[in-house]
DNA sequence: TGTCCACAGGAAATACGGGGGT
DNA sequence: ACCCCCGTATTTCCTGTGGACA
């Protein structure tokens, strides 16, 4: 009889989800769910509506020589994350290639997406990589080598080598000597015409470059904006129709979103997903998406972001967040100074099994959590009792709770693992 | 008006750890 | 396998300071 009352339940409820169904097709709210085809046709709709229209003309305009058999220069693409950077470039390489394919132009595009931060050796070694050249390397052969792998596969090849290398700037160490053979030895050494595409997220980039580089460069740029609210209705409207049900979405709902994200980062993903997130919670209320879920939805996500930063920050900013919260529950109070706090980060530190670091380094701790706007901090004088850094933890106490219990999650698990001693061989062995 | 608290936060020294070269 | 180098984290040492209090 208990099995048969919770089947009903689950039953019914799925049913209930299932016929308020606004959400039709999910991995349009998703851009990584997308195959390559869907996508193109999403931007080309998105393109369409006149989205980034001015930067595609200049794009237009600067590889226009091509089809008079000229060589374009090297182009460079500043402007923060999610602000289609990678997309327009892709998009207009389709349509670029196309172009060529109908003109009997040789083109050869590829794209090199350095999406986190590597060395010069991985760099090139992607690069080869995506030119069949050569498999994937640890260690063991020279940078020489991979240069010389990537000129012989481009060897044969006469026409225009478009080369796109997106975020260029997480080339650590010796970016330098990447940037100098792509810019200086690449192009004499191969046939093909070569053009470099350079995107980055930061815009001193070239800044902290050799100079002589900087001068072979000779690279024209291109400033892409964060979108502003009209731009991100476009690419919005376009998603609700693809996902969701009709009406599912109440009048104004796209307004709010699409002004909410130009305000706060102007940036195309997080737009989508505010929206994502506020159909995930209409369709679990059975209803279609209100201003008001958006706005809850805008919570959650904050939530979820903090939660996140908290989960990869640093051991001694997580073991001061947990200082801060132990500290506000003894007094009971939000308002906390340095002193006391610092007493509790040496107590959690004797808990967890950690050396506590000295004042000064804990006090460089606290002032990362105000930046990073888990607390809100200020100099307090206190007259003869001295001075002091006033620290307020104002995030409401769901969201403490859930932080505090990552943190102990974190300590815990780093307590697993034996003190120094050599691994025994209890688990079993990798490789 | 001077004192003095309880820290702030700069500068330099030192420790650490990973990666590269030989 | 070994060493060196370099960037980062931490320690050590230090000087500075707003204002309550005597």
């Amino acid at each position: 009889m208990e099995t048969s009352h919770i089947k009903k339940k689950v039953f019914d409820e799925m049913e209930n989800v299932a016929s308020h169904d606004i959400i039709a097709n999910a991995r349009y709210l998703n851009d990584e769910q997308l195959i390559h085809s869907e996508q193109l046709q999403v931007l080309e709709e998105i393109f369409n509506a006149n989205v980034r229209s001015e930067e595609m003309t200049h794009l237009s305009r600067h590889f226009a020589p091509i089809l008079k058999g000229n060589h374009p220069t090297h182009l460079a693409l500043w402007g923060k994350t999610g602000t289609g950077k990678t997309l327009t470039v892709r998009f207009f390489m389709g349509i670029l290639a196309e172009m060529c394919k109908k003109k009997k132009i040789p083109l050869r595009l590829e794209h090199l997406n350095l999406a986190t931060s590597r060395p010069c050796f991985r760099a090139l070694n992607d690069l080869a990589c995506l030119l069949n050249a050569s498999r994937r390397y640890k260690k063991g052969v020279s940078l020489v080598e991979l240069m010389y792998r990537i000129e012989s596969a481009l060897a044969d090849f006469e026409g225009y080598f478009v080369l796109f290398v997106d975020e260029v700037d997480n080339v650590r160490t010796d970016q330098d000597t990447f940037m100098s053979f792509l810019v200086r030895r690449l192009p004499q050494s191969i046939p093909g015409k070569l053009i470099l595409v350079f995107a980055s997220n930061k815009l001193n980039w070239r800044d902290n470059l050799d100079p002589r580089i900087v001068s072979f460069l000779k690279i024209r740029e291109l400033l892409f904006n964060p979108y502003n609210a009209i731009d991100l209705q476009h690419i919005l409207k376009i998603r609700v129709k693809k996902a969701l049900t009709p009406d599912a979405a109440e009048s104004g709902v796209i307004e709010k979103i699409a002004a909410m994200s130009s305000r706060d980062h102007g940036d195309a993903r997080q737009a989508v997903d505010l929206l994502a997130r506020s159909a995930e919670l209409a369709q679990a209320a059975g209803s279609t998406i209100s201003i008001d879920l958006v706005d809850r939805a805008a919570e959650e996500i904050e939530r979820d972001k903090y939660a996140d930063m908290i989960r990869t920050a640093p051991a001694q900013m997580q073991a001061a967040m947990a200082a801060i919260i132990l500290t506000n529950q003894k007094t009971q109070k939000s308002k906390s100074e340095t002193g006391e706090i610092y007493e509790h980060y040496r107590i959690f530190c004797q808990q967890a099994q950690m050396r506590p670091v000295a004042i000064r380094a804990f006090r460089d701790s606290l002032n990362e959590l105000d930046l990073y706007g888990f607390v809100r901090s200020r100099i307090l004088s206190k007259g003869r009792h001295g001075r002091t850094r006033e620290v307020i933890l104002e995030l409401d106490e769901q969201l403490v709770s859930k932080i505090y219990s990552i943190i102990l999650l974190n300590f815990q698990l780093r307590q697993k693992r034996p003190p120094k001693t050599k691994p025994v061989n209890s688990s079993p062995s990798v490789n």
